[in-house]
RNA sequence: GGUCCUGUGGCCGAGUGGCUAGGCAGAGCUCUGCAAAAGCUCGUACACCAGUUCGAAUCUGGUCGGGACCUCCA
């Protein structure tokens, strides 16, 4: 199989991928911040990721995926002196903090797990890890890279740089950073315009704070990623990723704490997702533009034309590469709903087909080969940089070979029995395994199932009667019901669940 | 202003120095009691202007447009 090639933010090429330890990968990947619901671009980073925890585990990786829980300590604004985001929230529902953290993690869970994503395999919180991130910020403190004002402490960003280059992840120098900051106001006790918050002194209006070697006070917002990072991965990881809005900042910041600290770059590969956008302009919550997974689900927001099932919109998004920007429409979306139905119905047809052996010689030789050429193209793909697009491609591709052996329009010993068991093995593979797509429609209810055979089998006696009357009202009220009945070739019949 | 990404056929979207991406929609045909599905065939696209090259939509420069980041945001 081909080498896994991955897309660095640091070098801004593709690089192949060389785990620190033999077969085993550290991947980390930043979590949300539980104040509020997570919007569907957010949901866009957790799929692509998952999709990458997914096709590492395939390769035969022992991953460990850490994926953060933001609990505390995210403040409002650039100037560290804002409110604590739980805290505020907290305040205008009149519930504790830790009632918000609750309420939002449990909905962050229970939207991942529709839209089938895998757990990671620890997902730690910032208000667990404290006295990891004290911990580090006085070894910071101590190696010489942060100070103390008032019980808050920053880190001195102008000093790191004289030694390493604090923007190299988005290829920034640090003049030109500087230019595009405003000048520091006569509050501020901060030494540099850049200078960031490793812990920062509460007032007696936060409900969330700790006692540290500074006093009362709560973390920043970067460092809680450092020291849980470190903690479950080791100084130095393979990959950490996040969307592309974290990059240069969020980002940026833990790579300077981390070096500052342990005197080494925490990352080999840094990933980032691309944004999700609605008319072009990127989701978010500012701009009102955001959709709430269940809001998609249900179809109930103003924008949307229709409901679109989790796994709808989870191939939407795998129809795109994770670095490009995807446009969010009702037309794409529907676009891609037809497709799925299509694709899922020849997979599914796929995995019924049994192998004959009784006609070797029948084999197309050509069409053989065409076919195990498209299906190992599948691993080729995925390992260039995770192409899901690529991948569907192939697939689709192959649909009406797959077809044309259910319409018998092409024998079904022409494909060899090799050919036929690597197709199934590495389409379920892709569209189950690393994609995570699974049936939208469980239709394995046994006591429907025998009574759609009934209906089957009185539709088929009135056909063969010509009494077609009685089998278009059959197949007309079961449309009605909203389950579709076809007549395939050959007389039988089939039906699938709207 | 700085850093970067991007402009592909009706729509969504891959990708590449020369070879059909793919999906959806549309047209024709086949199959068919009808319908649906399916199969086959079809559009021959890559913002604009120069340049490099035997050859560029793909490389270089410029023009115009869109977007992200530099401030909380996946």
């Amino acid at each position: 199989m081909s080498e896994l090639k991955v897309y660095n933010t640091l070098s801004r090429q593709k690089e192949k991928f060389e785990p620190i330890t033999p077969e085993h990968v550290g991947l980390y990947v930043c979590g949300p911040t539980v104040y509020s619901d997570v919007h569907l671009g957010n949901c866009r980073t957790f799929i692509s990721f998952d999709i990458i925890y997914r096709h590492l585990m395939y390769l035969g990786f022992k991953v460990r995926y850490v994926r953060n829980i933001t609990d505390a300590g995210h403040l409002e604004g650039d100037r560290d002196e804002g409110d604590d985001k739980f805290s505020k929230k907290a305040r205008l529902e009149r519930l504790e903090p830790m009632e918000i953290v609750q309420r939002y993690t449990v909905g962050f869970r229970k939207v991942m797990e529709m839209f089938n994503n895998l757990p990671p395999t620890i997902e730690p919180t910032a208000t667990g890890h404290i006295t990891e991130q004290i911990i580090m910020a006085q070894q910071i403190i101590d190696n010489g890279y942060a100070y103390v004002v008032n019980g808050t402490v920053y880190f001195d960003v102008e000093k790191y740089n004289k030694e390493k280059p604090y923007g190299i992840l988005t290829n920034r120098k640090l003049e030109d950073l500087l230019e595009g900051t405003r000048e520091l106001g006569g509050q501020d006790e901060k030494k540099g315009r850049l200078d960031f918050a490793l812990w920062i002194k509460a007032g007696p209006e936060h409900l969330m704070q700790w006692p540290s070697p500074w006093g009362m006070g709560f973390p920043g917002w970067h460092i809680e990623c450092s020291a849980m990072s470190e903690k479950y991965l080791g100084k130095q990881f393979d990959i950490h990723g996040g969307g592309m809005d974290l990059a240069a900042t969020h980002h940026t910041n833990e790579i300077a704490q981390s070096q500052a600290c342990y005197k080494t770059s925490p990352v080999r590969y840094w990933m980032h997702t691309n944004m999700l956008t609605v008319n072009g302009v990127r989701m978010s919550k500012s701009a009102g533009n955001g959709f709430l997974p269940e809001e998609l689900f249900s179809g109930s927001h103003p924008l949307l034309e229709k409901a679109y099932s989790p796994m709808n919109v989870r191939f939407f998004m795998l129809q795109t590469h994770y670095r490009s920007t995807l446009d969010f429409s009702n037309d794409a979306l529907q676009a891609a709903e037809k497709g799925l139905k299509r694709l899922w119905d020849a997979y599914d047809f796929l995995m019924k087909m049994e192998v004959h052996t009784e006609k070797p010689e029948g084999t197309d030789v050509e069409l053989d080969s065409k076919v195990r050429k498209l299906v190992n193209e599948f691993d080729e793909h995925m390992n260039d940089d995770f192409n899901t697009a690529r991948v569907l491609a192939s697939m689709f591709e192959l649909v009406p070979v797959i077809n044309s052996i259910k319409d018998k329009t092409i024998a079904n010993n022409a494909i060899s029995s090799d050919t036929l068991l690597l197709m199934q093995s590495k389409f379920k593979n892709y569209l189950e395994d690393v994609f995570g797509l699974k049936p939208m429609n469980e239709a394995d209810n046994t006591k429907l199932q025998g009574v759609m055979q009934l209906l089957i089998d009185i539709r088929k006696e009135s056909k063969s009667k010509k009494d077609f009357a009685t089998s278009d009202k059959i197949r007309n009220q079961l449309t009605e019901l909203g389950i579709t009945l076809k007549d395939e070739k050959g007389g039988e019949m089939s039906w699938s669940i709207d």
